[in-house]
DNA sequence: TTTTGAGTTGTTCGA
DNA sequence: GTCGAACAACTCAAA
């Protein structure tokens, strides 16, 4: 019989600059694709809204496969058992894979590699997913950044690998088996009304961005209403696209176009917030779960299911929070300058627990990243890596009239109050009472009073950092 | 080993 | 309305 390679893909979903799929494809023999809906201890599975995206991902994968002659087979269950009985039934000679960060995934890769070697598989494991390996970035002490400027001034000193080229036609081609575990969420219909998903729609997403939005980046990417921003973070996150590839496209682009090269820098430098977070996951112990500052672990949070549920459902009176949160049920995505502002809101106004809202965002965001998301929730909530100082509170109704000036995010996501005047429409509650009737808003009754009060809580969320 | 400069994204207050 | 200072001190990273 001859010999088969398996690729076990997971946040890899490209045919392109995909070094596992590039090593098997070059052995001799037969080439199958396996991704596995996992239910391993320590993998977090997707929330509900990246769980859509991965089953259009995986089908527009399975018809890219297809069209290299490459079988492909979505499975459900413990990845160890799976793997061992696929390598028993298919007579699979070596195993490849992309590696990942986080401790609980790399405890079962470790395990399943281990299991392979003493049954005399070759397995091999690459690294696709990140610029630069967590392992080979450190500081003179040779200990991890954890602070985010000299990261980034040695990142870009680094070669970052050129991306390899999509791997030729394989051999043979079977009756692919698609992913038959999925339901149907009931908001897959909106969620499909705003996106593309798979690869092919990631590089046009990139080369778009690239050519006609990056230059308004820097400026740009901190208002909500203005598409200044790349629109790549769910590619990214189901590996649709490699930071590896983004990397170089952008610094061609630098290179042939001087006068981008500024915008492209800001640009990458986002880019390498992204290995900053995949590096403290690799570092770090548990970062959805344990503070980085160790401070934190004795803050008191508040409990309040109202308070939560109204943050939840876009429904706590405060204009902009609430277009944020119910942008992100309606879409799957968040503007990155609103999900600081509803971090905010939650952790220090309401001063409820960080973990709760990055659950939240988990379970809602096409893009919930296993590293990203909770780094990121914790460089709001103060407790992070060079997080923002427990001083720093937005104010939604200051950062309104700076970043939604026209109102137009606000009107969009919260039409109860689209007739108010931009004077007034992030803080209708203080709008005098012939504004509000004439724009049909009763306070209350057609939109909700603020559940907090700014100033008050404000003041509160000082003291009880103060207080660690 | 010690020193030094610096650190993603803000708000408020008072002059 | 505009502007600078205060909000704290700490830790990091490199010289």
């Amino acid at each position: 019989m001859k010999s088969t390679s398996l690729v076990w893909l997971r946040n890899d979903l490209r045919l392109a600059d995909n070094p596992a799929l590039s090593a098997a494809t070059r052995r001799e023999g037969r080439t199958i694709v396996l991704y596995i809906d996992e239910t391993a201890i320590g993998v977090r599975p997707p929330g509900a809204a990246a769980r859509w995206w991965l089953h259009n991902s995986l089908q527009a994968l399975e018809a890219d496969l297809a069209g290299l002659g490459i079988d492909f087979t979505v499975r459900h269950g413990d990845p160890a058992l799976i793997i061992a009985e696929m390598v028993a039934d298919e007579a699979v000679s070596a195993v490849f894979w992309n590696r990942r960060y986080a401790a609980g995934e790399r405890a079962v890769d470790a395990a399943i590699k281990a299991a392979l070697i003493s049954s005399g598989v070759t397995t091999e494991s690459f690294g696709a997913n990140v610029l630069v390996e967590p392992w080979d970035i450190a500081t003179g002490q040779d200990k991890p950044y954890s602070v985010f400027t000299p990261f980034w001034k040695t990142l870009k000193q680094r070669p970052i690998a050129q991306p390899l080229p999509r791997p030729d036609a394989g051999i043979s081609r079977q009756a692919n088996q698609v992913d038959d575990h999925y339901k149907e969420p009931a908001w897959a219909e909106k969620l499909s009304g705003h996106w593309y998903v798979g690869e092919a729609a990631a590089r046009r997403t990139l080369a778009d961005f690239l050519d006609h939005r990056v230059d308004a980046y820097p400026e740009g990417r901190d208002f909500p209403d203005c598409e200044a921003t790349s629109g790549l973070s769910p590619h990214l996150r189901f590996g649709e696209i490699s930071p590896r590839q983004i990397w170089h496209a952008a610094s061609m682009v630098a290179q042939m176009a001087p006068e981008k090269a500024a915008a492209i820098d800001k640009f990458l430098s986002e880019l390498a917030w992204r290995d900053f977070s995949y590096h403290q996951l690799y570092h770090r112990c548990d970062i959805a779960r344990e503070p980085m500052q160790a401070k934190y672990a004795t803050m008191s949070w508040r409990q309040s299911a109202d308070d939560l549920a109204a943050w939840k459902s876009g429904q706590t009176g405060l204009p902009i929070i609430d277009a944020g949160m119910r942008e992100l049920w309606e879409t799957g995505t968040m503007h990155n300058r609103v999900r600081m502002l509803v971090a905010s809101l939650l952790t220090k106004n309401l001063l409820i627990d960080w973990r709760l809202g990055e659950q939240w965002f988990w379970e809602c965001l096409v893009d919930g990243d296993v590293a990203s998301n909770p780094a990121s929730w914790q460089w709001v909530a103060g407790s992070g890596l060079d997080a923002a100082p427990y001083f720093r509170i937005f104010n939604p109704v200051t950062q309104g009239g700076r970043f939604d000036a026209e109102g137009s995010y606000v009107r969009l996501w919260v039409p109860e109050l689209a007739a108010l005047p931009d004077k007034w429409l992030h803080n209708p509650w203080e709008a005098p009472a012939e504004v509000l009737s004439a724009a049909g808003v009763k306070i209350g009754e057609t939109y909700p009073a603020p559940i907090v009060d700014l100033k008050a809580s404000r003041t509160r969320a000082l003291e009880a950092a103060a207080a660690l």
